[in-house]
DNA sequence: ACCTGAACACCGTTCAAGT
DNA sequence: ACCTGAACACCGTTCAAGT
């Protein structure tokens, strides 16, 4: 999918689907999603805004490749641990950082379904959950919890950070506000909410990040307990089936 | 923030936010994410588009509340089952199928940061991991993660089936169609992924979904271990502060 | 107080025309 | 083969004007 042409010429000036790539990385940077627009990106590259058209399919295959070099970076940078759950907890950690630096990587895996990204995480994880010697029929299981956890961070991470940056408010102030309306919520519709407000405001999401990674590695490592404290299986079959 | 006008009149012409609401959600489910615009909202109102601004603040708040509506209803309808456990598994697997139904839902709850639609499903989840006996201070980590994992799942769910609506396909035929393109991948590069592809042609999301669950239920009944094999910790101190 | 609808600024995408 | 840039269809939002 990504081919490069080793013996291309050096000529800095010429357009490539890399050079919109690595424009379009930067301005997702500075400017956030709502910044990338063909308009700005053609300004910046200096040529019209149809010429990119031919290096690229769409809006949406742009925002994939510019994922995709971010979490290709980050793959490639994590598979130095010294035992598999090590590398497991690298890995997440490394997907955390990745979408902190690149808030919009978190909503454009949201959007990438079965893509190439998902595809190079769906991987790494893969080969660590083997290597921790889980059974063949429980890896799926094991990897796509490990991922879409991932997944689910980084959204939400991606969301917040948006967010306040749409506001023009820190990242950190955008929390402490979200902590505060919670914690002013009706105490008998959310008394959980309510509670928790405060630990909000004083927490930090890195580590609430690993303790999850550390809570689906332990529960790959136990046997699964049903209601009535049973072990139990989940069932192989299809129970129903769905359109 | 939802305030119900017990005394309000029965004129069934009149525009309100929640008629404007429901119309919403009738667009979103025949027509996705995309069939949304305040000129189809407008003409199935047959009113003026500036009327709905009367209502309600923008788009990002009309989709928040049709997700809510949507959430509330979900939440209201899963807090009966027997035991802990099974009432979050109730819960999740509500939420799984309010996602299916209404795919469009999976993907507002990623753009809903702090909103009225998390702070019930926090709340919903919270209750349960309370009653779970899971002590103080690691309440937030379970809940954060069954929460992060379930949103997670969705918004891969909601861009499957948004993915597959764009193309005009099924959902189960896009499935098919990334279970062959990962299965071509190459071996070299990708061994874990072209030996799940075969799995997922057959597999059920709802299956796996709750597989997740109960790996994270096995989760927060287990201690956690760290690489070494010891009980690991996870450091209530901020080991660094992010900006 | 609530609604109308034209107008505004902006967007992704196309395409005839150039080199 | 690659680039230009005007044009198209469409979007969310605003606002003077109506009732």
């Amino acid at each position: 999918m990504i081919k490069k042409t080793r013996s291309r010429q050096r000529r800095e000036e010429s357009l490539s689907r890399d050079r919109i790539i690595a424009a379009s990385i930067e301005i997702l940077d500075n400017s956030g999603e709502s910044g990338l627009t063909f308009r700005a990106l053609s300004e910046r590259l200096a040529t019209g805004a149809g010429a990119i058209y031919w290096h690229i399919e769409n809006k949406s295959d742009l925002l994939t490749a510019a994922c995709d070099a971010i979490v290709a970076r980050t793959m490639a940078s994590c598979v130095i641990g010294a035992t598999p759950p090590a590398t497991l907890r690298a890995l997440a950690l490394g997907m955390f950082d990745a979408i902190d630096a690149h808030p919009w990587v978190g909503s454009a895996l949201t959007h990438a379904a079965g893509q190439l990204p998902l595809v190079r995480i769906v991987e790494c994880i893969g080969q660590q959950v083997r290597a921790l010697g889980v059974p063949d029929n429980a890896q799926w299981a094991a990897v796509s919890t490990l991922l879409h956890f991932i997944l689910g961070v980084g959204g939400q991470n991606a969301a917040n950070t948006q967010f306040a940056l749409t506001r023009g408010i820190d990242r950190s102030d955008f929390l402490e506000e979200m902590s505060t309306a919670w914690s002013r919520l009706d105490a008998h519709d959310y008394p959980f909410v309510r509670i928790v407000a405060g630990q909000l405001r004083i927490h930090d999401d890195r580590v609430d990040f690993l303790a999850g990674i550390d809570l689906i590695l332990g529960g790959i490592g136990s046997p699964q307990v049903a209601d009535d404290g049973n072990i139990k299986r989940v069932p192989k079959r299809l129970p129903r089936t769905r359109t």
